[in-house]
DNA sequence: CCCCCCTTTCCTGTTT
DNA sequence: GAAACAGGAAAGGGGG
């Protein structure tokens, strides 16, 4: 994988008309008791100055995935980084939800998950491909002809992905014409709540609503999912997440002002960000009672898995034919976190550089790494401490070479490659 | 079915 | 005391 663009193609209204600043003109009433409306609700007012579902979407996710208590700073992304969660996102949730965006707001992931779709549909051997269309968008994409996209994808591919784009185009252009926006927004949240199956959307009523979001309480599934709802702040320039902080350990305070989803746990981190999995409602005070009912019975060692609804087989370009014969590029948990620390734009402060040059790195937000890891795994289970774990056997392998006493901070060893300046033509 | 690889899970002890 | 680190042990799961 080359060096991937931040995808610019997603339109976002200035801050000053950002509804996430103002009263948003039509309030959403919400179900009193379940505050994950709120959470959705602010979700989808805060991308009604985008066009752009995976917006809602992202906010929404990192809004609800933003539980790690002390892992996230009290603070929602300001509308200007917001384009930058939703590319960040994607790169972890893409899957197939370009198939509900209009293809001239696909985002670079969008765009690739949409070749890579064809490229398996089509058994299409993907070494052949350029990787030109790394650094393409749905905008970009949408400007191509048919002759380019021959030259570009070749004679196999390129007409079939020409047809795929128009089909997209067409449903969409369609849509447009006979559907606003807001319909649009709250199908496609409902497709969204479905994959988390919360029947959420169906019970938020738009109507008059000023001051809807109270300070409330609110526990989920005996005590599994507890939300502290604060009122929305007004978001002035404060950064969402900066590299000054220097440890994971941020703290949570219930007024921080930021809508706080909090589990049972600071530790836990939950809320899945992936609309592709389901909801993890696994708190950290359950998995505690299953550790603890375990402890009495369980032999040492991994135990059988309880459940694994989907596949494990990504459906990303990471799929491409690679020498490695078991797994595809981007499958290891190294990649996973070279690919974090190498796309600055899709890495919302959850790691950073100490050495870029000696490839030496800190986990910022350990736990919200893990959950990411776990969620590209569809294991909700994944902590820190099990990915630390593997990180360990990589110094044997010299993927990962020890830095002792730095809490937090590893290092790419010889056997690691891809993160290197060089590698990524960044010369300097 | 077996083997290998890469984790994942659990655990105990140590260090920060 | 908590969090992170270290590393042994055993099992899961995918691919060959």
């Amino acid at each position: 994988m080359g060096a991937w663009p931040v995808s610019g193609g997603i339109p976002l209204n200035s801050p000053e008309s950002s509804p996430l600043l103002q009263p948003a003109p039509t309030g959403i009433v919400l179900e009193q008791d379940n505050p994950l409306h709120h959470t959705v609700a602010r979700a989808v007012i805060s991308a009604m100055s985008s066009p752009c579902l995976s917006s809602i979407l992202t906010n929404a996710n990192i809004t609800m995935y933003q539980t790690g208590g002390h892992d996230v700073p009290p603070q929602l992304p300001s509308i200007n980084t917001l384009q930058i969660s939703n590319s960040a996102y994607n790169s972890n949730i893409s899957g197939q939800w370009y198939r509900e965006i209009s293809p001239h707001f696909w985002t670079a992931d969008n765009v690739l998950d949409w070749i890579s779709d064809h490229v398996e549909g089509t058994k299409f051997d993907a070494s052949t491909l350029s990787l030109a269309y790394c650094a393409m968008d749905g905008p970009a994409l949408c400007q191509m002809s048919r002759e380019q996209m021959i030259g570009l994808f070749g004679t196999q591919l390129g007409p079939h992905l020409q047809q795929s784009l128009q089909d997209h185009k067409t449903k969409y252009e369609l849509q447009s014409l006979s559907g606003p926006e807001l319909s649009e927004t709250c199908q496609l949240l409902d497709n969204f709540l479905d994959n988390l199956n919360f029947p959420l959307l169906s019970t938020i009523r738009i109507g008059q609503g000023e001051g809807f979001v109270t300070k409330k309480e609110f526990d989920y599934r005996d005590d599994c999912i507890s939300l502290n709802l604060e009122p929305m702040p007004s978001l002035g320039d404060t950064e969402y997440l900066s590299d000054n902080q220097s440890d994971s350990e941020y703290s949570s305070s219930s007024n921080s002002g930021m809508f706080d989803l909090s589990l049972g746990s600071p530790e836990s981190g939950s809320g899945e960000s992936d609309p592709e999995f389901s909801f993890p409602l696994i708190s950290k005070a359950n998995i505690k009672t299953e550790k603890e009912e375990c402890r009495l019975k369980r032999p040492r060692g991994r135990p059988p898995k309880v459940s694994r609804e989907h596949g494990s087989s990504s459906s990303s370009i990471y799929g491409s034919p690679k020498k490695n014969k078991h797994a595809p590029r981007g499958t290891h948990l190294w990649e996973f976190i070279r690919d974090i620390l190498i796309h600055p734009e899709k890495n919302q402060g959850l790691m950073k550089w100490e050495d870029r040059r000696e490839g030496v790195f800190k986990f910022l937000k350990s736990e919200a790494v893990a959950q990411m890891w776990g969620q590209k795994k569809k294991n909700s289970s994944m902590t820190y401490e099990k990915l630390s774990r593997a990180m360990r056997y990589y110094y044997k392998r010299e993927i990962l070479e020890r830095v002792d006493g730095r809490r937090l901070v590893y290092k790419f060893g010889k056997n690691s490659s891809g993160w290197k300046m060089e590698e990524l033509g960044m010369g300097m």
